[in-house]
RNA sequence: CGGGGUAUGGCGCAGUCCGGUAGCGCACCUGGUUUGGGACCAGGGGGCCGCAGGUUCGAAUCCUGCUACCCCGACCA
């Protein structure tokens, strides 16, 4: 087979830029920092987003929508928030362009100045808290479950396609509380929504866990996240849920009269995934003959390839396709037959493991005088003949096997390259072998700082289901309770 | 924002040192033979050589200045 991509072991990070760009999902435009999402690459977002929408949905919320400029000032309302995000702010400062007399074409037009300037939003909090002001005077206002579908900016100094981009998809919500417990209990529960759909869809084992002081959202008084572990033995942050306390209500004055007749400030949660989670599929389950799909992600489950000399065995064989396919699309299964003359079988072949079709068919004319059909897994790279009758048990059943298949997979790697460190020596020996390291931490923005700035290892979070087991940092020897998860991540 | 690199048909590259009418592979088009793992033969089309100046009889090539993108670091989902 023609070699397309570079291998993982010899170039990790090119082999994921190969794969991306050439298994279709997308490219670099020609705006620095932004990519072009192709069709295919947005076909399983959409995968994505119809399965997450689905979620939140059953689970109570809305979508909205909310606008993409944000007044300048509503930015310096809560302290925290600004620290976190000035730095990476795109900024409107005109709205009108005006012929250059002197070098030719367009330049910006100098007397049309915004009065106020507008960030382009790199997440939502200050708009949509300024808008729930007038939406809530009283308890019975509350609680406001909302999400909503968007593009966000962040002017990022190194993009790289999916996992880092300036401009990028996601979904955010955000929501409003009577209480404490209510909104820590709704940043819990979406934490197990995206958990669930992390490794029921994507097959992505992760860790749920609350992140450090360090390196929690701005403007957040927690942060809980996912985190995945990649082949390549980085760690990834899959999705992040906050808990906001008052900071919003406080920073954009939203109160409201409790049952008791009291004025008090609401309770905020937000939370989101984004197109990162793309970088996330790709990294964990692909290879070095291209992308592996998760039946449940893929656009395209089952692509059918007829195999033929002659113009009757076209016809036959393809005839022969199509009757697959109907009766697998009746038990819910996405079916392309790729009845193109203009290529050969072994060129679709290599072209439907690189975009990680999950099973392949292909049809000749031995198979249509048996009765089989050759039945062809991009997750194992293994062929075997089946009956053609039985496909309609036989299929369904493959991609619920594959699907488990995949995540156990993942999940096995994960736990070979998850490690507890007791001591320094240890740590520093796991952390230049890659994967999550479990080690006792002081608990200290100090010791965290130190570690990181000699191995480039990060606390990725502290995990939920962790238990209190006294023991010593490895960094400074003072007592701990709890492990941290460390890593060197995306 | 530092350090490095690149810019030549749709894609990947050679040509630049040493100036003389722009070439290769893939892709594309036509015809034929092929078709169970990226077919083969023959013919054909397609390029202000990133942009702007300059030197020269003559510039992809030399000089000056821009710009964009990629990779490596510091910051971030």
């Amino acid at each position: 087979m023609a070699k397309v991509l570079t291998s993982r072991s010899e170039n990790y990070a090119q082999w994921y830029n190969d794969l991306v760009i050439k298994a279709d999902l997308a490219e670099n435009s020609a705006v620095r920092g932004c990519m072009v999402i192709k069709p295919y690459g947005y076909a399983i977002w959409e995968r994505m987003q119809a399965e997450l929408d689905r979620m939140f949905k059953e689970t109570g919320h809305v979508n909205a929508y909310f606008p993409l400029f944000i007044p300048k000032s509503f930015f310096s309302r809560e302290a925290a928030h600004v620290k976190g995000f000035a730095k990476e702010c795109a900024v409107v400062t005109h709205y009108r362009l005006t012929a250059d007399e002197e070098n030719g074409g367009l330049k910006v037009d100098p007397s049309a100045k915004l009065e106020e300037e507008l960030v382009i939003r790199p997440t939502s909090e200050t708009i949509i808290w300024n808008t729930y002001r007038n939406w809530i005077q009283s308890y019975r206002d509350l609680p406001i479950l909302i999400n909503q579908w968007a593009n966000v900016v962040r002017w990022e100094m190194r993009t790289r396609l999916f996992l880092r981009t300036a401009e990028f998809l996601w979904q955010e919500g955000h929501t409003a509380h009577e209480t404490r417990a209510e909104a820590v209990e709704e940043t819990l529960k979406i934490l197990g929504v995206y958990a669930t759909f992390a490794e029921q869809f994507l097959a992505l084992p992760v860790i749920k866990g609350i992140k450090s002081e360090t390196e929690k959202f701005a403007g957040a008084e927690d942060t809980y996240c996912i985190e995945a572990l990649m082949q390549d033995g980085k760690a990834l942050q899959a999705g992040t849920s906050h808990f906001l306390g008052q900071n919003f209500a406080k920073a954009f004055d939203v109160m409201f009269a409790s049952k008791e007749g009291k004025q008090e400030y609401v309770w905020a949660t937000s939370w989101g995934v984004s197109t990162r989670l793309m970088g996330a599929l790709v990294m964990a389950h692909s290879d070095d003959n291209g992308l592996v799909l998760p039946p449940k992600l893929a656009p395209q489950q089952v692509v059918i390839v007829p195999i033929y000399k002659t113009p009757e065995e076209y016809a036959a064989t393809v005839e022969r396709a199509h009757l697959i396919k109907s009766q697998l699309v009746k038990h819910g299964i996405t079916v392309k037959v790729d009845d193109r003359d203009t290529h050969k079988p072994g060129w679709k072949f290599a072209e439907y493991e690189l975009k990680g079709v999950p099973v392949r068919l292909a049809i000749g004319p031995r198979d249509l005088e048996n009765g089989t059909v050759e039945v062809a897994r991009r997750d194992t790279l293994t062929k075997e003949t089946v009956p053609m009758e039985s496909l309609e048990v036989y299929i369904p059943a493959l991609m619920d096997q594959i699907q488990a298949e995949i995540y156990n997979k993942a999940l096995r790697f994960r736990t070979e390259n998850t490690h507890k460190a007791e001591t320094w020596e240890e740590f520093l020996d796991l952390v230049e072998k890659g994967g999550f390291i479990s080690a006792h931490w002081d608990g200290t923005p100090e010791t965290e700082k130190a570690i990181q700035e000699e191995t480039k290892a990060t606390i990725r979070c502290i995990p939920l289901d962790s238990i209190d087991e006294p023991g010593i940092c490895i960094k400074t020897g003072r007592p701990s309770n709890r492990r941290a998860i460390f890593a060197r991540a995306y």
